[in-house]
DNA sequence: ATATGGCCCTGGTTGC
DNA sequence: TGCAACCAGGGCCATA
């Protein structure tokens, strides 16, 4: 299950490979789930657009464009396309910034990739063979493709010109740059759970089951505390305890149970060391009291009842 | 306005 | 052993 540590992980693998690449085709399939935007519609607004960079917002990948008869910045040579794939050394030498850096031209459109549950987005080669549930594929003018696969059909694909419309913003604030007023006021006298209040993206984005999870119990907080009566000293802890949690997954490259896979379709499998989540009766790590599951706001909730008060 | 619960989906796990 | 029921949950929508 992606959430912002593996999307931000995925968002900067796929700009390291795509970057300055054409995409010359794309193709969909004909599952209406994971479309915001009608298929074809995608498909003519990212046909012979050039990708000017990818970045994460919330749990969203966001695929710049420019425009369709523009010269890419950083032309991808095919004949090297393959040993840049599979180097990323290599695949720097065209990209002195080697990272998320400015734009050489404006964008012009977005494709905005949410993974959902189970959604994968790979670089691949183009002989590589088609999963199931692959439900877009845009073929690179470097001869590689970019491929979009979710079982589940969890996952969204959108389409956005930014001539005719407004940019994709996330709705909620980032956990990891929020500050501790902010932090604090998103939760001032809101009745809901901490934990419920934790997932709504509408509050923060990018928090998902696992992160909260281990957010509260870093924080020594119990899930069903209302979210407006935490003291100030403890939504300190626990705005520092998310932040710390996530910058830790992102160094460790995203971590998830079983549906993560890296931007180059190998299996980025490194499981956090989660200290409640799915540790159902398992000792706590800290105290050995067995772990507790309940269910808040539908979800799977795992805490240390001693730890956490 | 705020909060809750059902629904969409398939694959892996559980239980009989 | 085999098969069916169950469970996982992010976001959206209807409802209270």
């Amino acid at each position: 299950m992606p959430e912002l540590p593996e999307v931000e992980t995925i968002a900067r693998g796929v700009h390291e490979r795509v970057r300055g690449d054409r995409i010359a085709e794309a193709w969909f399939s004909s599952f209406p789930q994971p479309f915001k935007t009608p298929p074809g519609q995608q498909a003519a607004g990212l046909e012979g657009r050039v990708v000017l960079g990818v970045h994460r917002e919330g749990k969203h990948i966001v695929v710049e464009l420019g425009n369709v008869g523009g010269v890419p910045s950083h032309p991808f040579d095919s004949a090297q396309g393959r040993l840049r794939h599979k180097n990323k050394d290599v695949a720097r030498v065209g990209h002195p910034d080697g990272g998320l850096g400015e734009f050489d031209s404006q964008p012009e459109a977005q494709w905005i990739v949410h993974l959902g549950m189970t959604g994968r987005l790979l670089v691949t080669a183009p002989d590589v063979p088609i999963a199931a549930h692959t439900h877009a594929r845009l073929t690179l003018a470097s001869g590689r493709e970019l491929r979009f696969v979710d079982p589940r059909r969890f996952g969204r694909l959108e389409f956005r010109d930014l001539r005719r419309g407004v940019g994709f913003s996330a709705t909620g604030a980032e956990p990891l740059t929020i500050g501790a007023e902010a932090f604090a006021a998103l939760f001032r006298s809101r009745k809901l759970y901490i934990k419920a209040a934790l997932l709504n993206q509408t509050l923060l984005t990018g928090v998902g089951n696992i992160y909260a999870d281990e957010s509260l119990f870093r924080a020594g907080i119990r899930p069903r505390r209302r979210a407006g009566r935490l003291t100030r000293a403890e939504l300190e802890r626990l705005r520092t305890s998310l932040r710390g949690v996530l910058q830790h997954a992102i160094r460790l490259g995203g971590s998830s149970v079983s549906d993560y896979v890296d931007a180059d379709g190998v299996r980025g499998f490194f499981q956090l060391e989660h200290h409640v989540y799915q540790r159902t009766g398992l000792p706590c790590l800290r105290c050995a009291t067995p772990i507790r599951r309940i269910l808040v706001a539908g979800r799977g909730t795992h805490y240390c009842p001693k730890c956490q008060r």
